[in-house]
RNA sequence: GGACGGGUGGCCGAGCGGUCAAAGGCAGCAGACUGUAAAUCUGCCGCGCAACGCGCUACGGAGGUUCGAAUCCUCCCCCGUCCA
């Protein structure tokens, strides 16, 4: 299972890359110039580069539109971004890509209901870009329930109790029946804290399930050949490691050489010390190829937005902007507010006065904490959606940043707004 | 007027001689949440303290029985149902 790649599998991964999805030759794609050139479309242009941190802006090309990065992707694991329909995700909040999550969609309502719908994008009438999950995480989430094997993962579904076996290919095939944009390689998300060793067998598992992953689906498409549409899938494998930097860049410089379009860096925000995060994205971002996007999987707080896009991340999905909105945590450009407080009983003044949403221009914190209290639907909605817009608002502002060259600066008042709430 | 049933901490409601400052729920107050088993979970919730212990006040009111009463007895005051 530990086997590396023979140089014949990685030139036919690497061959597939460039010619099915026409992506730019890593040496082009290496100058902005380069991978703009003529009769190819690239999937992933570098628009602009920060000339202070590692941080990027570029565009992401999908069926389902392009993606303007660094992008926060909101999670709608069951086909639905919690309280929120997609006119308010496409015409509110401007969101270009969402989350969805094979596992679960897996049980329910199960890949053939979807598929025979019309996939998941007609299924749940979003017109944006969708990435779906593996299910690794849920290797780490219902640990309790499943059961890791060379083959894959045993789960007993947290539904009914019956039990499901996931490959790495059979994952490819249920993403490509919900009909996924993105779709990621099954990986194992580890707990934390783990040993070196054991850190160490879960890596070279995950890296040996990536390349299976990408084998399956290169074999898939050889065989859709004359029926492919112009933008293909991508398959982004998952950088794995705990937190030791060594075994991390191992993986990272391992799942390189499979030349996939993008690159998922898993495994953070299992409850490691936030600086842990950092030192584990740092420690791969100079080996993980540049032209390529890099996607931080399930991070993170508002106020680390920024610093991670600064150490080159291109994309990045959490679900903290919508669980805590439920849960009654908003965020603010001046840091957090608590909806339950009974401070805001009689404040007549929005969640946050510098915020342009829809909720914060309409409603006040009093109602707000009274829709909480009474349990009414339309708090989740109105929280989830202030939530989510200051994300995507966030992002919209590193970018720009990024594109005037003033991240560092943008950066620094942020961090001082964030202190002074 | 008579017969039952009942009055418990902000509300509902268990307890029916000691282990009761009194279960549980709700409300209230705070905290947590990071590729969603989450509209969830945790803590506090009579008052006062040099507080993992102590003191005070409490189960409608007043007496009583008992080493000991929210729990048993007597009277009184309320509330509900039924019968006149």
């Amino acid at each position: 299972m530990q086997r590396a790649l023979s140089t014949t599998e990685i030139d036919t991964v690497r061959y597939y890359w460039r010619t099915t999805l026409r992506l730019p030759c890593r040496d082009q794609a290496a100058s902005p110039d380069c991978s703009l050139m003529a009769g190819s479309t690239p999937r992933f242009e570098i628009v602009a580069r920060c000339p202070h941190t590692r941080a990027r802006t570029g565009r992401l090309h999908t069926a389902h539109g392009v993606i303007e990065t660094p992008v926060f992707m909101p999670v709608g694991t069951q086909a639905s971004v919690k309280g929120l329909t997609g006119r308010m995700l496409e015409e509110e909040l401007g969101a270009q890509i969402i989350l969805a999550n094979t596992y679960h969609l897996y049980l329910r309502p199960g890949r053939r209901t979807i598929a025979n719908l019309g996939g998941l994008h007609r299924f749940m009438s979003w017109p944006g870009a969708i990435l779906t999950d593996s299910g690794g995480f849920q290797v780490f989430s219902l640990s309790s329930l499943r059961k890791i094997t060379d083959q894959g993962v045993v789960f007993r579904s947290h539904l009914d109790g019956s039990e499901h076996q996931l490959t790495p290919e059979s994952v490819v095939d249920i993403q490509c029946d919900l009909g996924s944009d993105i779709m990621m390689a099954l990986d194992e998300c580890t707990e934390y804290p783990v040993g070196h060793e054991h850190a160490r067998a879960s890596m070279e598992r995950t890296i040996e399930w990536a390349r299976r992953s990408l084998i399956h689906w290169q074999k898939l498409q050889r065989r859709a050949e004359n029926s492919s549409p112009s933008v293909e899938p991508m398959l982004f494998p998952i950088v794995q490691g705990s937190m030791f930097a060594d075994l991390r860049q191992d993986c990272a410089r391992r799942l390189s050489e499979l030349d996939a379009p993008g690159y998922g860096v898993g495994g953070l925000s299992v409850g490691e010390p936030r600086a842990l995060s950092f030192e584990m994205m740092e420690a791969v971002e100079g080996i993980l190829p540049r032209d390529r996007p890099r996607y931080l999987m399930g991070v993170g707080m508002l106020e680390e937005l920024g610093a991670y896009v600064a150490s080159g991340v291109d994309m990045m999905d959490c679900v903290l902007p919508t669980r805590n909105a439920r849960n009654g945590y908003l965020f603010t450009s001046t840091g957090p507010l608590i909806i339950k407080h009974s401070a805001w009983s009689s404040d007549p003044r929005p969640i946050d006065e510098n915020c342009s949403c829809y909720t914060c221009s309409h409603y006040s914190r009093a109602y707000l904490r009274h829709l909480f209290l009474a349990g009414e639907i339309l708090y989740s909605t109105l929280a989830t959606l202030h939530n989510v817009f200051i994300y995507l608002d966030s992002m919209r502002k590193i970018r720009q940043a990024i594109e005037i060259g003033e991240l560092p600066g943008y950066l620094a008042r942020v961090r001082s707004a964030q202190g002074s709430g």
